[in-house]
DNA sequence: TTGTGATTGTGAAGGAATTCACAAATGGGG
DNA sequence: CCCCATTTGTGAATTCCTTCACAATCACAA
C-alpha cells in the first residue's frame, strides 16, 4: 500500500464535468451573471444539482449558502484545478485532414492550449505555413520538442504510423499525448495518453437510431433492448 | 411504471466499448485471426476479460467455450448491434476548419457513415467542390435533407449559430445529430443529440499533468489529490 | 469414445458513482 | 435585529457498473 492517506479519489467523469462547468461559467460570465446556483448550472448541462455540488466539493467549498457560486471566481478555481489557466505548450504531429483543422481550432487556444510547433514527414508540407506556423521536419522531433518546451503532443497521423511516432515522442520525454489516430497505442505507465475517437459518438447515434422503436429511457443515458 | 419488462438496460459505456471491440476485430480480421478470446480482446483495449464477456452477453452468446469468439462473425454481429453494417446517410453542416476535415475523414466511411451532402451559408463556399461533393445552400436545408434521405446530421458551425441550425434540422425531421460546436444544444426528447467536445480530453491531460506529483492510480482511470 | 485443458456465460459479490435528504449557513427584508 | 427563503456541503442510501468465481461447454487428442 502506497501513501494513499488523506488523498481523495477523483473520477474521470468528475473531471470531464469540470470541463463542462468551465464552459458554462464562461458563458455566464459573458452574460454578466454574478452568481449561479447548482440548480442553474445543472440545468444548463442536463445534470442534477447534487451532482454539481458533489463534484465541486471534492476540491473545496466555493459557494455561499443561500446565494450560489460566484461565476468569475468559480471559473478561475476550476481553471486552476484543470490546470488550464497557466497555459500549455502543445505540438501537433501530422497536418493532414484532421491536423490542419486542429491548427485553426480556436477553442484550443481559448482553453490555454497553444500549438507552438507542427511536424510532418511529407517534404511538400515541410516548410509550408499553417496559420502562421512553419511545418517542421519530423526527423527533428526530439530536438524541436525540447527547444520549444513542449508539454503535450497531439497526434493526427495515419493509424499505421502512429505507434512509431508515439515511441519517439515518449523517448523525447513528453508525458501527455492526445491521439486522434483510430488505433490503440502503447505508452509507459508514467505517460498520460488520451484518445479522441470521433467515430464513437456516431456509432452511438447509429445504435440509438437503430433501436428507436424501443425508445429512450428516462435519463437519455441508457437504452432498453 | 411503463412496460420495462423483459428489456435489458444497456449502458452508454457498454455501447462505447462495442465500438472498441469492433475496431479491434477489424484489425484481427486483417491479421487473419480465426478466433479471439475475451482475454486477448481485453488486453488489446486495456479492459478485463470479464468486462468483455459481460458486454457481449447483453446481446447474445457469440462465443464457443474453450475456443473463444469467431472474429469475422463477431465483427458482423457487433456491426449489426451498432447498426453500422447497414450504412447511414449523413449530412454535414458547415465547411469551416472542422467541417472540411470531416469530409475527408476516411474512418467515417469505413464505419458506414456516408456524407451525402454538405451545407454552408457562405456564398463563397456554396457550389464549391469538397472531395466530390458540391456544397449546398443552407437555405435549402429542409428540402435537401429530405431529397437525400438524410438520417444523421453532423454540425460543424460556429457555436453562436448552432442552436438555430439544430432547430431547423429538428424541424426537418432528423432524429440523430452529432454536434462539434462547443455549446449545449436543446433538442426535443425524441431526438438523439451527441456532442464531440475536442477540448475535453486535452483538459483531462492538463489536469493529469498538473497533478503529476500525485501519480497515477492503479487503473489509470482516477487520480488522487 | 472419453479425458483434458481452455474459455464462455452468468449469478452473486463488491465497488464506484449518483442521488437523497437534511443540517448548516447566508443574505435580504421587514 | 431577527426571521425567512434559499442554497450549499455532505454523510447515508441507492443505483449502477465492474469484477469474481465457477458450472457448463467445447475442441481436440489419444
Amino acid at each position: 500500500m502506497p501513501l494513499d492517506n488523506n488523498k481523495k479519489k477523483i473520477s474521470e467523469s468528475t473531471i470531464h464535468r469540470l470541463s463542462l462547468y468551465y464552459r458554462v461559467l464562461s458563458i455566464l460570465e459573458k452574460e454578466n451573471h454574478q452568481t449561479v446556483s447548482s440548480k442553474e448550472l445543472a440545468k444548463r448541462e442536463k445534470l442534477t444539482p447534487a451532482q454539481v455540488r458533489k463534484d465541486l466539493s471534492f476540491f473545496g467549498s466555493f459557494g455561499t449558502r443561500g446565494l450560489g457560486y460566484p461565476v468569475t471566481e468559480l471559473k478561475r478555481q476550476i481553471g486552476d484545478i484543470l490546470g488550464i489557466n497557466r497555459g500549455w505548450n502543445v505540438a501537433l504531429v501530422g497536418v493532414g485532414n484532421i491536423g490542419s483543422a486542429l491548427v485553426g481550432y480556436k477553442e484550443f487556444q481559448r482553453q490555454g492550449f497553444n500549438i507552438k510547433i507542427i511536424f510532418d514527414n511529407d517534404q511538400r508540407k515541410i516548410g509550408s505555413n499553417h496559420k502562421g506556423i512553419i511545418v517542421s521536419d519530423i526527423r527533428n522531433l526530439e530536438r524541436d520538442l525540447k527547444a520549444n518546451n513542449i508539454e503535450i503532443v497531439v497526434i493526427a497521423v495515419p493509424a499505421t504510423v502512429a505507434q512509431y511516432i508515439v515511441d519517439d515522442i515518449v523517448r523525447a520525454g513528453i508525458r501527455g499525448i492526445l491521439n486522434f489516430a483510430p488505433v490503440n497505442l502503447k505508452v509507459p505507465d508514467d505517460v498520460f495518453l488520451r484518445n479522441e475517437n470521433m467515430s464513437m459518438e456516431l456509432e452511438y447515434l447509429s445504435f440509438a437510431l437503430k433501436n428507436l422503436e424501443c425508445s429512450k429511457s428516462g435519463d437519455g443515458k441508457s437504452y432498453k433492448i
